[in-house]
DNA sequence: AAACGTCAATAGAACGATCTAACTAAGTGT
DNA sequence: ACACTTAGTTAGATCGTTCTATTGACGTTT
C-alpha cells in the first residue's frame, strides 16, 4: 500500500506548477524543451503514473472503446477481435471485452455498464434480433457506435463488415466452373444479415449459369448440427456433388456427416467453406474456402471509430472487406 | 450532445440529498425502504448513469479488471479468455482485454496502461521469459494479481493453471496400456512452464512402463511448424507408433505431415492432443486428446480474484484444474 | 518610451462521485 | 424528565486531473 504520486508532487520536485506538469503529460507544445524535459525526467523518477480517472472525469475522454461480441467460440470473432485490439492498442486506447452470447438482454446490460465507464466508443457486433432502434439510442447517449460484421441499421453509424455476396458468387462460379450442376448451401438457421447477404448471392449465382439447380440446408451453428446436416444431404439433395457452407466448423461437420453417409470428401463431394480459418488447413481434406479475413475488419472497425472520434459528424462509411477465393484439396473437377 | 444526469440532479428531483442517492447507487443498508424506493424510481425515470470515474477517484475502486494474454490465437487461451469473461460479467465486472503476443515490452507497456485505468486487479498469461521480479514489482504497485496459465513465480501471487502432470501421464499410460513401445512427445519449443511440467510427466510416465522408449521432437508453434514435424517422425524415430502433441492444433498438423510421408493417422501411428479444442473433433480421424477444460481455468482464475480482492491477505491459493482423457479414434491398440 | 504581440508558466475553479463526522427524530431505560 | 441509543439523513471536504483566464517577461514596432 504505497502512496500514489499525483502531479502535485511532480510538480514540486520540478519546481514548476501542476498546470505545466499536465501540459508535459499530455505533450502539448505549449512548454519548453528545457522545462519539459525537466518534468519528464522527474516523472519517470518519480515512477508517476497518471490517473486516467481523474483525467477522465474533468475531460471526458477515457481513452477506453468497448467492444461488444455475440461469443467466443466462432474462431471468426476471435479473429476480429484480436484485429481490433490489435489496432486500438497500437493508438494507445485500451478495450473493455464483453461477450452478450447473442442475448440482447445481456447486451443491454454491458452497454449500461459501458456507460457507467464512459468509453469513448463502441464497437458492437449485434446480438441476433437486435432492433435498429438500439443504433438510434446509443447515438442518442452521444457515444459514437460502430456496427460490425452484422447490420442491423443501415443508416444510423458506421460499418465495418465482409462483402459476403462477393464471397459467395466465387464460390458458386467455382463450382459451375468445375462443372457442378447440382449445388447445396448448408446454412445455419440464425436471421444474421450474413445470412441473409449469402442467400441472395447464392440464388443469384445460380441463376448465372444454365441448368445449375440449388438446395438449402439449415442447420444450427454447432458442430453436431453441422455432421447431422451433412449426414442429411444424400437424402435432401440426393444427386447433389457441390456444397458450399456457412463456415469452415460447418464445412468441417459437413465433411464428417458425409463420410458417415458413405461418401468421401474431396472425391463425391466438392466442398467450400466459409472464413479460412485455421482449421480449414487442419481438416482433411484441406478445405477450399472463401476466405473473409475477419482480423482485417476488426483492424477495419477500429480505424473507423478512430476517425470518427477525431471527426464526428462526419457522413457515415461502410467499409467491405471482399474475400478471396482460396482453392486447395476439398473441391475438384466433374 | 445532451447533458449527463448527475447524483446531485436526481437528489434535486427526489428532494434529497447527494449522500442519500449514493449509499442507493451502492445499495447501502443505511436508507429506509422508502426513500430507497422513490430514489430508484426517480433514478431509472431520469435515465441516471453512474459516473465509474468520479467513483473510483474517490474510492479506489474501478470495477475493471485488466487481463493479459499472450495470443489470440491459441483456441486455448480463447477459451481461458471466454471463461474469465464470463465470470467476471457475472460479478459486474468489467474486463480490460490485452494481447501482448508473448512480448515482454509490450507486455510492460500494457501494465503501465492497466495502472493508469487504475484496475482492481489483473489475471496475468505472462508472456515467455517473464522474469520472477515482475510479478513482485506488480504486488508492489499494491495491484492484487493472478497468474494463469503459465506460472512465473511460484510464491508471490496466486495460480490457477492446468495439471500439465496428470494429463500428460494419463496420455502415456493410454498409449503404453494400449501396446505401443515407442512414443513420440511432438513439444513446442517455447520455454513455458506449461512445457516443462508436460516433458518432466512425459519422462516420469516412460519410467512407469517396462522397456518403453521416447523421443521428443520439437516445433514451433504453428500449423506449418507442425506439419514438418510430423513429416520428420519417419526419419527421427522410424519405429515410433504412438504420438503425443503439445496440443490439438499441433496434433492435426503432425497426422497431415505422417500422411504426406506415407503414414496413416489412426492405423499406422496412434496420435494423442491436449486441450480438446473444437478441432479435436472435427479432425479426421477425430482426435484422441487430454481434455484441459481452459474455460474452467479462465473461471478458476477470475474466482481467485474476487476473493483476492476481498481479502487481501489471504494466503496464495494453487487452483489446477485436472484434465480428463478423451478417447476417439485417432489410437488403437497394437 | 509607450504600445503591442508572443511565448511560458500559473492560479484557481471545475468535474461527479464517496467519505467522514455530525445532526435529527424517535425510541429506550431509569 | 433525563441521558442514551439507534436509524436515517446530510453538509462539506476530498480525490487528481484539465480547463479558463491571467500574469510576466521579452522583443518588436511605432
Amino acid at each position: 500500500m504505497r502512496k500514489k504520486v499525483t502531479m502535485e508532487m511532480v510538480a514540486k520536485a520540478a519546481g514548476v506548477s501542476r498546470a505545466t506538469v499536465s501540459l508535459v503529460a499530455r505533450n502539448s507544445p505549449l512548454v519548453s524543451d528545457a522545462t519539459r524535459e525537466l518534468i519528464t525526467k522527474t516523472m519517470k523518477d518519480m515512477d508517476y503514473v497518471a490517473d486516467r480517472a481523474a483525467a477522465r472525469l474533468r475531460s471526458n475522454s477515457s481513452g477506453t472503446v468497448g467492444l461488444i461480441v455475440p461469443n467466443l467460440i466462432n474462431p471468426f470473432f476471435i479473429d476480429f477481435l484480436a484485429g481490433a485490439e490489435r489496432t486500438m492498442a497500437d493508438e494507445g486506447r485500451v478495450i473493455l471485452l464483453a461477450n452478450s452470447y447473442d442475448d440482447m438482454e445481456r447486451q443491454e446490460d454491458i452497454l449500461q455498464r459501458f456507460r457507467e465507464h464512459s468509453v469513448d466508443g463502441i464497437i458492437l457486433c449485434p446480438a441476433v434480433g437486435t432492433p435498429p432502434e438500439l443504433l438510434s439510442r446509443i447515438v442518442n447517449w452521444g457515444i459514437p457506435v460502430i456496427q460490425a460484421m452484422r447490420a442491423v441499421s443501415p443508416t444510423e453509424s458506421d460499418y465495418a463488415g465482409t462483402d459476403n455476396a462477393s464471397g459467395m458468387l466465387s464460390a458458386v462460379r467455382h463450382l459451375t466452373s468445375l462443372g457442378h450442376q447440382r449445388i447445396v448451401f448448408v446454412s445455419v438457421s440464425s436471421r444474421s444479415s450474413a445470412r441473409a447477404e449469402r442467400v441472395g448471392a447464392f440464388h443469384q449465382g445460380l441463376a448465372e449459369a444454365d441448368g445449375v439447380e440449388g438446395t438449402i440446408i439449415e442447420t444450427e451453428f454447432s458442430l453436431d448440427g453441422a455432421i447431422e446436416a451433412g449426414a442429411r444431404i444424400k437424402d435432401e439433395a440426393a444427386d447433389a456433388t457441390g456444397i458450399i457452407c456457412f463456415n469452415d466448423i460447418v464445412a468441417a461437420g459437413v465433411m464428417q456427416g458425409l463420410r458417415q453417409s458413405g461418401a468421401v470428401p474431396g472425391e463425391t463431394h466438392a466442398i467450400i467453406g466459409f472464413g479460412d480459418l485455421p482449421v480449414a488447413r487442419m481438416a482433411y481434406p484441406q478445405l477450399t474456402t472463401v476466405a473473409t479475413n475477419p482480423g482485417n475488419t476488426g483492424s477495419s472497425a477500429s480505424t473507423l471509430l478512430a476517425r470518427r472520434l477525431r471527426k464526428p459528424d462526419a457522413p457515415f462509411e461502410r467499409v467491405l472487406t471482399v474475400p478471396s477465393l482460396v482453392v486447395r484439396g476439398s473441391t475438384f473437377s466433374l
